[in-house]
DNA sequence: CAGGCGTGGCT
DNA sequence: TAGCCAAGCCT
């Protein structure tokens, strides 16, 4: 612990309360609000969890009854927002506090760290902002943040410069006089001053401790990570409607948009004739018209989407399987449908 | 353990 | 615009 990790914390603790933004899920500051808010926050903007907090804490009130819901009504009100594996992370963990903790969640931050879904920071947050223990944090702000602080230009990926971020948050919060307002101040400070480009350093209150400030290093630090490659994914989606209905599909259990619906599809890396897709899907089609071509960016994969409408043969039958449904177009909302899915769905005109 | 996992905003 | 980024976790 270096003299200035002192200075450090007393300044993130003073300026935190007068600068800290009225998030709904700091008032009230529950468990259950806090484990809520921070699943949907993983990797995941403020403002697009602004829109999306209150009602499903409105759906779900308690553990016990997120426990009690059906999976498929968690992620139809998980829709829109992303990684969904997020939202049947969070359906398992209610039903094992249900189960373990008697409905109640743990601020421990070891019985937290045992739910599905919550990793370190995560329990670290929950266990120090709620239960005041002094639990480390680091997260992408505080990483950048400590990182800025003391000038360390390691990148971000580098399992040693990881390492070494923890072991700064640790000593911070083991000495500064109250754990809430010094991790959630750095989270905050990362989330509005520190930012990415930009930052403003002239409303820091760690400018004059800042050594990538004083050695005019800030903006090189921390250094771009190198995006994956982007594979080609081509999606042909078959849009086949009956009397006021939509025919769905279920995706598989992992992988991408796990567990989600869509209209039938055929998935390939590399494109494929009209025949092929007629071929390849597991319904007898009478007809395929091609409506619309659309490109989606996924974090590591291209997609295309080439959308077609069509119908099926007369007397067809769609398998009665499981994972296969007709939805009246009334009721999408109600079905846990990616946004590709949806656009997907609003592209046919037929 | 490096890569998979969504979406939209920003530059 | 093409790429980077966001309150990470899991396998």
């Amino acid at each position: 612990m270096s003299p200035s990790d002192q200075r450090l914390a007393a300044a993130i603790e003073q300026w935190f309360p007068l600068n800290a933004r009225d998030l709904p899920w700091r008032n009230p500051r529950t468990p259950w609000r806090a484990l809520v808010s921070e699943l949907m926050l993983q990797q995941t903007q403020v403002s697009r969890v602004l829109e999306r907090f209150e009602p499903f804490m409105d759906r779900f009130a308690t553990p016990c009854s997120l426990a009690s819901a059906d999976e498929q009504d968690v992620l139809a009100m998980w829709q829109g927002l992303g990684y969904y594996r997020r939202a049947r992370s969070l359906h398992r963990a209610a039903r094992e506090i249900v189960d373990r903790f008697d409905g109640e969640v743990p601020i421990d931050a070891v019985s937290l760290c045992s739910l599905p879904g919550v990793g370190r920071y995560t329990a670290g947050s929950i266990a120090s902002i709620v239960g005041g223990a002094r639990e480390a944090i680091v997260d992408g702000n505080v990483m950048r943040l400590l990182a800025r602080v003391h000038c360390d230009g390691a990148s971000p990926t580098d399992r040693v410069f990881i390492k070494r971020v923890w072991s700064w948050a640790q000593n911070l919060v083991d000495i500064c006089e109250q754990p809430p307002l010094l991790n959630e101040g750095m989270m905050e400070l990362g989330a509005t001053v520190c930012t990415p480009t930009l930052p403003s350093c002239d409303k820091c209150p760690l400018a004059a401790l800042c050594q990538s400030r004083l050695q005019g290093r800030v903006s090189e630090i921390p250094p771009p990570k190198r995006s994956a490659a982007r594979q080609e994914l081509h999606h042909y989606a078959v849009v086949i409607k009956r009397r006021g209905k939509v025919l769905l599909e279920q995706r598989a259990a992992t992988g991408l948009w796990a567990g989600m619906w869509q209209a039938p599809a055929i998935e390939s890396q590399t494109i494929l004739s009209e025949s092929e897709v007629i071929k390849r899907l597991p319904f007898p089609l009478q007809s395929l018209r091609i409506q619309k071509v659309m490109q989606r960016t996924l974090t590591h994969r291209n997609v295309t989407l080439h959308i077609y409408s069509g119908s099926l043969k007369r007397g067809a039958r769609v398998p009665a399987t499981m994972g296969v449904k007709w939805v009246p177009v009334g009721g999408l909302a109600d079905v846990p449908i990616s946004n590709a899915g949806h656009a997907v769905l609003a592209a046919d005109n037929s």
